[in-house]
DNA sequence: AAATATACTTACTTATAGATAAGTAAGTAA
DNA sequence: TTACTTACTTATCTATAAGTAAGTATATTT
């Protein structure tokens, strides 16, 4: 991937968190980059091929975050999941989900198959790590593992949404009784 | 409020809750209404005043339901207000705040405020719910009632942004091991 | 009966969106 | 050296957005 094709997808990806995937447009990006509007369609030529490409990234970095977190206990990598959504509160961006789903609707068929995609990954390896950290006394809940791994992912989204609009405190409230009510 | 005036508010709040605010125009209020774009304006000069209507009408249906909700136990209430996300998750809807939280930064002075207002009202509500059902028996919970709060919304925001997503069955999901943690 | 207010319509403006066609400079490969 | 690709630019298109000015029909008030 060329330079600046990276520096789109990178400012697109800022863009969807902080204002949305449809409050941003193609001159949001052409000119901070410094580029022509028609410099962004030769890359992407459509803005769904953007905004599928930005999801593909998200993908991309958990899958390199599952494998660099493999060799920790199973709570340690629920905090560092935790961490990742700090440093979006600390930016003041929400997650992709979060930004996405709302707008769900009017998205493109590739960029839906591939919201869903994220989705699931994310839930399934959230509960993986739920259902092991539990069998081996790191961790403590009831219900299904998978459940559990739909509470927990929903507290931290929704945290990043509503620390936007009453404060980033809230974020730090949320996320610390989360990790407390699995001890 | 004229009858018009009312059909605006009330399909520019599903449309909101649908595609998201910056995602719907006046014209998909005026060709259904069978009206022109500019009778739209004459209600509400500015999509602004059309947004800020639309949480202010539901900051009233919120109010009328605390009201008539009134005599019912605590946990009770709680389950009263799960039942107006899962009718929202029924009709394909997100809430309100689920919706305009992501796009907060593109929303005017009076919206934000307004959201901000309608976070904090539905917050302190169920803090106060949860508080004086704990106290009574009726609830179990641990931690500070207002954090609970925090918890129990997200999770029910959240859950109808997943549901989009990942198919309506998560709400139910969400929803019931929500309630079942309060046992 | 005249004046005024309400609730619109017609007909527009301005701005911006996403998108495309055609061209070009620089590099690569046969 | 010719052909072709990559990575753009310039210039433009069409559609649509929000918004407004001016006119009109109807009802209400004075």
């Amino acid at each position: 991937m060329s330079e600046t094709k990276e520096k789109i997808v990178a400012l697109a990806g800022q863009l969807v968190r902080k204002k949305g995937f449809n409050a941003f447009s193609y001159k949001d990006i052409s000119d901070p980059l410094e580029i022509r509007n028609a410099a962004v369609h030769y890359h992407f030529p459509a803005k769904s091929d953007l905004g599928t490409e930005v999801i593909g990234c998200e993908l991309e970095k958990f899958a390199e975050n599952v494998e660099k977190w493999k060799g920790l206990p199973e709570d340690k990598q629920i905090m560092k999941l935790v961490e990742v959504f700090q440093k979006h509160n600390k930016n003041g961006m929400v997650c992709l989900m979060g930004s996405l789903a709302p707008d769900f609707e009017t998205l493109s068929a590739p960029m839906q198959k591939k919201l869903q995609q994220m989705g699931n990954e994310m839930l399934d390896w959230l509960a993986e790590k739920l259902e092991k950290g539990r069998r081996k006394k790191l961790l403590r809940f009831e219900g299904h593992a998978y459940d559990r791994a739909l509470l927990i992912m929903t507290n931290l989204q929704s945290s990043l949404l509503l620390s936007r609009v009453l404060g980033p405190s809230v974020f730090n409230r949320i996320s610390e009784r989360v990790l407390k009510d699995l001890k």
